[in-house]
RNA sequence: GCCCCGGUAGCUCAGCUGGAUAGAGCAGAGGACUUCUAAGCCUAAGGUCGCAGGUUCGAAUCCUGCCCGGGGUACCA
């Protein structure tokens, strides 16, 4: 319907100004009408005319050329012209489904990217959250989308728990006795969870130890490192170093598996460093002298060049940094999935430290980095400006996140609803634009009341209530025979019809936020609706239930797309 | 120093490919209700859009400078 009515303006300006224009309506407030557009106000400058005269011609000639679907066209205020659909038009754009703009594209979003022997901080949550909305939305637009995840299973981090693990926990002796024992006592039976907070509790101790003044310890670490790889290398399951490894590592992933399938996302593939790390070491150095260079013992990437960084991709230890990771990551999708797009999600803290590392692929691989986009988002905060810092260990887990919000529900409602905590912490991090940080207030979240996620499943639940009471099942679409819509009726009617424009536009920016502010709009015009005009019993409750089950499915489809259930009953 | 990101109502945020009186929610004020889930609805109040210039018929939106906050800036990620 709205491609319908841009070409039939554009049509119009040709005709009577013969020049071409791409026409982009938009949504105007309900009194001004469905559409506006303001191309008057464009032309009045080229044409040095009067921007109501040029209105008002356009006007004569849409109403000519739109009989069918317009009921009226108007000009208003400056010269904006406004479109008001007939009942019919605007109960056919209610079938309209969002673009397949991705349809045939192949596309990778990796995501969430924790790394094994650590934490699972809130901000994990929150990319996990954020990242499968997209994916979500990339699919939604017809992409073949493939989720995976990158971590780093080998690498500094994990070499500061190891050494923590050996120095304190086995006090050095790793006989094959003291190991058995060291399994028995000290993570026989216990949860996933407990498992892995005593390796993020090994790694804190180790990199308390690292930065503070002990040469010793700090030594030690970086060559325990470096036979961390070796064990990879050597494909070593069999010595002690190598049990505690390959114990810890299972467990992370096991840990990972159990909270995605938790918050209800879930990926086809990890990318653990350790796979990644070979090729992208092998590929920086076929390109050493051409794209990388050698500088102080150690290979690095030339960013000044092109006004960034100068970055290091393997280090003086003959090591590669995160970069050459990244670089062997990025090959290896292209091997396993030959992309049309990559799209990787992350904090904003890498953002420069990405464009190096793209800006080098491009020197030798140039498909590749262009096919490749970096979307970052901030932090999370607790409201009150709590900040975390892994380093200090007064770090925000995920769980205390969802379990703050599981309390705050808990104190509410008298009862703790995963669906509804799960909805509100996802909502409440998805309603802000990606890119600042967000500021999380348990309480405000699971409110109820307000912008919230269990406002709309509330919202659904209602309606559903109303369908489920209904004696007959809603028709599809009862009121778009020629039967003139009350205006109740047609504020809903007419922001269901935006569902596919929020769900286009998010698709096209990648960003979600724009599904929540539109089901908020969406749940407010339903609640308001329900407030003023009886459904069941009412004369018009044929046409008044088709379109509650319409607005149900629309809000359903919408909170699906963020990952949000929406149930029946509340 | 240089490079990114942000600064909109008391609080949390939309709006930022320039356009109609700058929108929501929370908090605070008032109201209706014998009705399909009141976890709702209605009304009013609340703003130097960080500051100063510039471009434009028109700037929260674009440009320049400055102030404030955060991040990055060679072997962490």
């Amino acid at each position: 319907m709205k491609e319908k009515l841009e070409t039939a303006i554009s049509d119009a300006v040709q005709a009577l100004f013969a020049v071409h224009l791409t026409i982009e309506l938009t949504r105007p407030e309900e009194q001004f009408g469905d559409y506006a557009t303001n191309v008057a106000l464009q032309l009045s400058k080229q044409l040095g005319k009067n921007p109501r005269e040029i209105a008002e011609a356009l006007a004569v000639k849409l109403r000519e050329a739109l009989a069918e679907q317009i009921r009226e066209v108007t000009v208003a205020g400056p010269g904006f012209i406004n479109l008001i659909l007939s009942d019919e038009a605007l109960a056919q754009s209610l079938q309209a489904k969002p673009i397949q703009s991705l349809a045939g594209q192949t596309i990778v979003a990796e995501y969430s990217d924790p790394n094994p022997f650590k934490v699972l901080h809130a901000g994990h949550l929150y990319t996990s959250v954020v990242g499968d909305a997209i994916a979500n939305l990339l699919a939604g637009a017809g992409g073949t989308v493939h989720r995976v995840n990158f971590g780093g299973d080998v690498g500094l981090h994990v070499a500061k728990t190891i050494w923590a693990i050996l120095f304190y926990e086995t006090k050095g002796n790793t006989s094959d006795e003291e190991l058995a024992l060291l399994k028995t006592k000290t993570y026989r039976d216990k949860s996933l969870e407990t498992r892995a907070a005593w390796l993020a509790n090994n790694y804190m101790r180790g990199t308390a130890d690292y930065e503070e003044d002990n040469e010793d310890a700090k030594m030690q670490i970086v060559a325990l490192n470096k036979r961390i790889y070796q064990i990879h290398t050597d494909n070593d399951h069999d010595s002690p170093l190598a049990q505690i490894y390959w114990l810890g590592r299972e467990w992370s992933y096991a840990y990972f598996d159990s909270f995605y399938k938790h918050i209800g996302t879930s990926f086809e593939k990890y990318y653990p460093e350790s796979e990644t790390a070979p090729l992208g070491l092998q590929t920086v150095r076929d390109h050493v002298g051409t794209v990388y260079e050698e500088s102080n013992g150690a290979v690095i990437f030339d960013g000044e060049k092109y006004g960034l960084h100068t970055r290091v991709f393997i280090n003086s230890e003959g090591l590669p940094t995160y970069e050459a990771k990244d670089v062997g990551l990025i090959m290896k999708k292209w091997q396993d999935y030959h992309f049309d797009q990559s799209i990787v999600i992350t904090g904003n803290d890498i953002i420069e430290y990405m464009k190096v590392v793209l800006k080098s692929i491009e020197q030798f691989k140039p498909e590749l980095s262009s096919r490749s986009r970096h979307l970052t988002h901030g932090i999370v905060k607790l409201t009150g400006g709590t900040k975390m810092s892994s380093r200090k260990g007064n770090i925000l887990r995920a769980t205390d996140v969802l379990s703050a919000a599981h309390e705050a529900n808990q104190a509410l409602t008298g009862q703790g609803n995963q669906e509804t905590v799960l909805g509100a912490v996802k909502y409440a991090f998805l309603k802000n634009r990606m890119g600042g940080d967000i500021i999380y207030d348990p309480q405000e979240s699971v409110s109820l009341e307000g912008n919230s996620g269990p406002y709309l499943q509330y919202a659904h639940a209602r309606a559903r209530s109303i369908l489920s009471k209904a004696d007959a099942p809603a028709q599809d679409d009862t009121f778009s025979d020629k039967l003139a819509l009350e205006a109740g009726e047609r504020s809903l009617a007419r922001k269901i019809s935006e569902y596919t424009e929020a769900v286009d536009k998010a698709t096209a920016e990648l960003m979600p936020h724009h599904i929540c502010a539109y089901l908020y709009e969406l749940a407010q015009t339903f609640n308001r609706f329900y407030e003023h005009n009886r459904v069941i019993g009412d004369e018009r409750q044929a046409v008044r239930l088709s379109l509650v089950r319409r607005y149900a499915d629309t809000l359903k489809a919408g909170l699906a797309i963020l990952g949000i259930a929406s149930p029946n009953k509340m």
